[in-house]
DNA sequence: TTGGAGTGTCAACAAAGCTGACGTATTATA
DNA sequence: TATAATACGTCAGCTTTGTTGACACTCCAA
């Protein structure tokens, strides 16, 4: 039925492969939130909430613009969101030393403490999904994955590693 | 720094790794969901139209209760969203045969179409991933998501490809 | 004939996204 | 120094998609 052409030769992808690949995308995404989304529930948060915590946990001292710019959501939106977080005590929002406009965002230790808690939730179950999967496995995950992101995200997400390590 | 114990030799885990996956799951799911999304976007659907218009395509005549649980939201939703496909005449909607209770729910030639934009960008981008990650990849790939569901959700991704094929 | 399953609908609400507009510091620039 | 631009916060209002709860209808089966 398909003939596979020279320069596709390496790699039979029939609409039936790919369909499987994008139905267990979906699914796993379900999975990989649904830890972290059982514990938010009980504390009335949300997937928002996370990810600000996540982000901020990530690159310390990050400010509001450069959030929004990596969540990309509007101000309002992560606004919201930050309010709630900083009046309940979890982050931390100080004025910039070097440019007074600026604020740069920390999670206070009741922040860093329920950063924990999710990550934790969420490493587990991808270290197990590793193992379960095993090591020759979690190389091809991970450049697929990568491959799949817009530029912009790729862009973001490799600048996280740089500026993070 | 790290000594692996016998147990668990075969993989390094380091949070800093584990975490880096977690982001580029992240990153990537909206890589993922953005080619819809941006089709959606013009003819005021969302997420919710596209998940069930690829369900039903997947498992023509399925009825309410069984799309209900594949994906994992109420009846009320659902219905909402079903309704306007089926106002738009994206969908139809039968009374089966069998028990007259039930309702069958088909694709019409409008809705087979958008399913086609659809999917067709969405496979697109999975194509370009496999082929950037190599073929190499792509297994490890599967495997992990996988083994990223919960048990439930992996239940209802096999019975999809039991069901479908 | 009566109970329960499958389905659909109404109402009300919440989370989290959006746009637009405006105010206020603060910094940069002409 | 006056003006423009930037960073941030907030108000108001709208949308999508999820939630509960209540209720009605059809139809199957005991």
């Amino acid at each position: 039925m398909r003939e596979p052409t020279s320069g596709e030769s390496l790699l039979y992808l029939t609409d039936e492969q790919l369909r499987q690949g994008i139905e267990a995308m979906y699914f796993a995404y379900r999975g990989f939130t649904a830890d972290p989304d059982r514990i938010l529930a009980t504390l009335a948060y949300g997937r928002a909430h996370h990810r600000a915590i996540h982000f901020i946990k990530r690159a310390p001292g990050t400010t509001v613009t450069n959030l929004l710019e990596i969540l990309g959501v509007t101000k309002q939106s992560l606004n919201r969101v930050l309010r709630t977080l900083i009046a309940d005590g979890l982050v931390e929002s100080r004025v910039s030393a070097s440019d007074r406009r600026e604020r740069n965002l920390f999670l206070t230790e009741a922040g860093e403490s329920l950063e924990n808690r999710l990550s934790d939730a969420q490493r587990t179950r991808m270290r197990a999904a590793y193992r379960e999967a095993g090591p020759e496995s979690v190389a091809g995950f991970r450049k697929v994955l990568e491959a799949m992101m817009d530029g912009e995200m790729k862009r973001r997400y490799s600048s996280l590693r740089e500026g993070g390590a």
